[in-house]
DNA sequence: ATTTAATATCGAATATTTCGATATTAAAAG
DNA sequence: CTTTTAATATCGAAATATTCGATATTAAAT
């Protein structure tokens, strides 16, 4: 079964007629006829009821509409997805973590665009164990996280180390014990050991929250205190939003490059990595405390 | 594009190479390659990599291959439902959880039998996340499931909530600390966190198993205790093979019926729906003729 | 360097699709 | 009741696309 061939069934459901659905299609209408009718004999089920003022769908062509319009939007989507244009020959899929947008995945999106126009380019922001294992699938073709997983098919290169600072909405110390309206964010197996080990009187936080973007809303809204990643939070402290809570200890949270050992494309890949090792002088020249 | 071809891809995936696919296919080698040559031209994406031992699916295949599944069968569906004999006017498919076959499945489908014999009806029981994805592609009607993911398209009500109790092969009571011969079953995400915070002292479980079936048939052959859903143990526990572990907590597994919003067939699916509902304890109530 | 087990290519044979011309159909008009 | 008309159906020839069989190419393993 051809798809194009279901399009032309939909057009012709449409148009009601096989003559202008003819017109439309640019083909003469004794190919609708035959194709319709081969289709018909395909199914063994009459679709169209040809009248005089032109061709109606039965109940079973009503029915079979539906399904037509499933399968060809399916094949339209799978097109969409994977098909590139001629003036581009290959694809770059890049996984960076859902908090790494701004800073990581876009200014490359500019990179690239600019030093290889020829290359398209696709990101996927989301969770780091999600980006791992589409990574794993071969449906990423590298991509920036904390916590990799070792494997033997992935080269895992250190990218970043981001800090995690201690901030409040309030100008404090560190305390011993509790801290009012404290939100744990949870950034990972690393973060949590580190955090157990410097604050060992600390029990339960008062909330938890797994993604840092919440967190912090949370305490800009309510007011309290949180690890966010210093980028982030610089500019609320400049704003004189939040505080750096002094005397508290700073957590490193360093994020990997991972790819494919042996990729597809190799010199694509390679291009994609320059353009992301590339941010790395200028982002710590600006930041040369790390 | 043509359907079949899209089928041959999929055997190509499948077997690995173009020579093993092109002899179950009953073509030659060269009608393969040519295939698959004008189906990556088209979409200006390479999606094997060839190698000395056969050919491999590259990420964009990968990525491929699962649309060409959702279209290849959505039109089986579509020429499934369009040969049926005059008498029965649709198909409604119905998708449950693997362990919900006995105790939905079935009587649904004597419930469509006498209620609705005109509807044809087809059952698909996995798991929850298949079942999910076929919702979405319109390969499903409906479906009943644990931990369903809102979606705009989708429309999702509260079925049963299932009991999840823990039972024993021998009679005691809870115990603190490490429970012998436990079986950890993986009911999923919200039954993790809720078992986590009921015992939080009970370390890696000695056994996890991630169907609940497996795991009944474990502890009945070789003894031990875990949770299981009420009323598969029900029988069991009257027989005297299982017990009922004392002050054990309770954990709730609500179950959701889930369907698209505009649906192929609007009275076909509320028929299958009405059948569905009609299984609920509030239903029976309300009716209790029925 | 050779062998081998895979895929790629190419021209000829074959199959399918499309076209253009014409036939058929059935409702509307006369 | 016949003619007209506006649609679809049919058919053979031409165009197009696919497949085959033979052979070339490739790259890993020997």
């Amino acid at each position: 079964m051809n798809i194009e061939h279901m399009r032309e069934f939909i057009e012709i459901a449409a148009s009601g007629s096989f003559l202008l659905a003819a017109k439309k299609l640019h083909v003469t209408q004794s190919t609708i006829s035959a194709r319709i009718k081969a289709l018909e004999e395909h199914l063994n089920r009459q679709l169209f009821v040809r009248k005089r003022n032109g061709a109606e769908l039965t109940g079973a062509g009503i029915h079979f509409h539906r399904h037509a319009l499933t399968t060809v939007r399916s094949w339209d989507r799978a097109r969409q997805e994977i098909a590139l244009p001629d003036e581009l020959n290959a694809i770059v899929n890049l996984g960076v973590q859902l908090n790494h947008w701004d800073r990581i995945a876009a200014p490359w999106l500019i990179w690239m665009e600019k030093n290889a126009p020829h290359l398209a380019t696709h990101v996927l922001s989301d969770y780091s164990d999600t980006l791992m294992q589409r990574l794993r699938d071969g449906l990423l073709d590298l991509a920036i996280l904390y916590d990799p997983q070792q494997r033997t098919e992935l080269v895992i290169e250190p990218y970043l180390t981001e800090k995690l600072i201690l901030v409040s909405t309030t100008p404090r110390e560190v305390t011993s014990g509790r801290i009012d309206g404290y939100v744990f964010v949870d950034w990972g197996d690393s973060f949590r050991t580190q955090h157990a080990l410097a604050f060992p009187n600390v029990s339960t936080p008062k909330l938890s929250v797994g993604l840092g973007s919440v967190g912090l809303d949370h305490i800009l809204k309510n007011g309290g205190s949180g690890y966010f990643i210093e980028e982030n939070v610089k500019p609320l402290i400049k704003e004189g939003r939040l505080y750096r809570v002094k005397k508290a200890p700073v957590f490193k949270r360093p994020t990997y490059l991972v790819y494919q050992d042996s990729p597809n494309d190799q010199k694509t890949l390679e291009t994609a990595i320059m353009g992301l090792r590339s941010f790395l002088p200028t982002f710590q020249k600006k930041n040369p405390e790390l």
